[in-house]
DNA sequence: CGCATCGCTGAACGTCGTTCAATAAACGAT
DNA sequence: ATCGTTTATTGAACGACGTTCAGCGATGCG
């Protein structure tokens, strides 16, 4: 009796199918851009079978959005393998801002379009395991090192983290929203945020 | 003959009247929410009407844009008055954050929707201008001062005041679009990525 | 073969920004 | 006062959007 597999197979290639399309205009054209005709469309469906497999159009930006957190997460993890935690908070600092700026439409939805499309991944749940919040502990953590290693004064290391996290942020956000209106490169500023900021917070 | 004076006048008033609506209507409930159609009910004219007034919804964005710039400025004015380049450098990013905070839809209109809103304050036109690059150039000569009195290492100041400016955009911005995420108030991410900013780029 | 289930969709609803011919009012000239 | 013109305004429409649902045909089961 195969046939109830088969079917389940088949249903799950199509929603696949349906992610592929999805992932692919919103790579190329940004999610705003993403629209249930234009799936339709590039996956040789009606709009309305999408529905079959998605609650809505939010639904499925919600699972983008986890599957660009893997993403950032696979740029985030070779860092870990630093020893000197200061030189692992600034590499975490540079990593984080080379994903948003080799991922700018991922990037965008999942940090820059709505709330709803972050809360999946650091709650305002109960009892999941937030990847978010997880992957935010990493930065805790890398901070408490720091503190405990001397290379940072003592201070809540959420509120460090936090401070490194948002600072990051705004250099790719600012340059996603708005392109050519910061002069200096990128990298340069990173770089000077990333340092400036462990110098800021030495003893 | 007063007649084209009152007239130009009645045109300017509804003009008024148009971006008056839209004003409120973006302060309640942001740009996404701002409809030609909910501007035309509040004036009580048709929404073909206001397109007599502004090529189109991008138009009254810009005009809004304009507006907020203005806005931010007056938060920022008050922080000229500091003579100490240091100090005024931490007082404009704290100023800045509590306009961002003050004034979330705006602040996300002008900064964190679409570089078209921006592009009007910064270029990339040619000889117009910029009030946006001069508001800038403010944060660019407190730099400046800050390395010609020996409290900030010499390098390049534009970048400095990039990086200073993105890292306080980052925390306004990460708080605006996801307001439970950052477990820390924003004042106090704020304080420390002034001061830190501050000391880690002082010699 | 008949019946039930399943995958799928056409058509519709109400929304949006935007356009344009048509209407009515106000005006200047005679 | 009347005519012709300019001006202000709009109803209705277009195409696109997300979303819903009755119904269609094919598939599977007894």
């Amino acid at each position: 009796m195969g046939i109830t597999e088969r079917k389940e197979r088949q249903r799950a290639e199509l929603r696949e199918q349906i992610l592929a399309a999805a992932r692919r205009i919103v790579f190329d054209e940004g999610f705003e851009a993403l629209t249930m005709r234009k799936i339709a469309d590039a996956i040789e469906y009606s709009p309305a079978t999408i529905y079959l497999h998605f609650e809505n159009r939010e639904a499925i930006g919600r699972q983008l959005c986890a599957e660009t957190f893997e993403h950032l997460m696979a740029y985030l993890a070779p860092v870990s393998a630093i020893a000197d935690p200061a030189e692992r908070l600034r590499a975490i600092g540079r990593a984080y801002a080379r994903f948003g700026m080799e991922n700018p439409k991922e990037y965008r939805l999942l940090f820059m379009t709505d709330e709803k499309y972050m809360e999946a991944l650091f709650g305002p749940a109960q009892h999941e395991d937030h990847e978010g919040q997880r992957a935010f502990d990493f930065v805790v953590e890398t901070v408490r090192e720091c503190v405990a290693c001397g290379a940072v004064a003592a201070q809540d290391p959420v509120l460090l983290a936090e401070t490194v996290w948002a600072s990051i942020h705004g250099v790719v956000s600012l340059e996603l929203t708005c392109p050519h209106v910061l002069d200096s490169p990128v990298d340069q500023i990173v770089e000077t945020l990333v340092v400036a900021l462990t110098r800021g917070l030495a003893p």
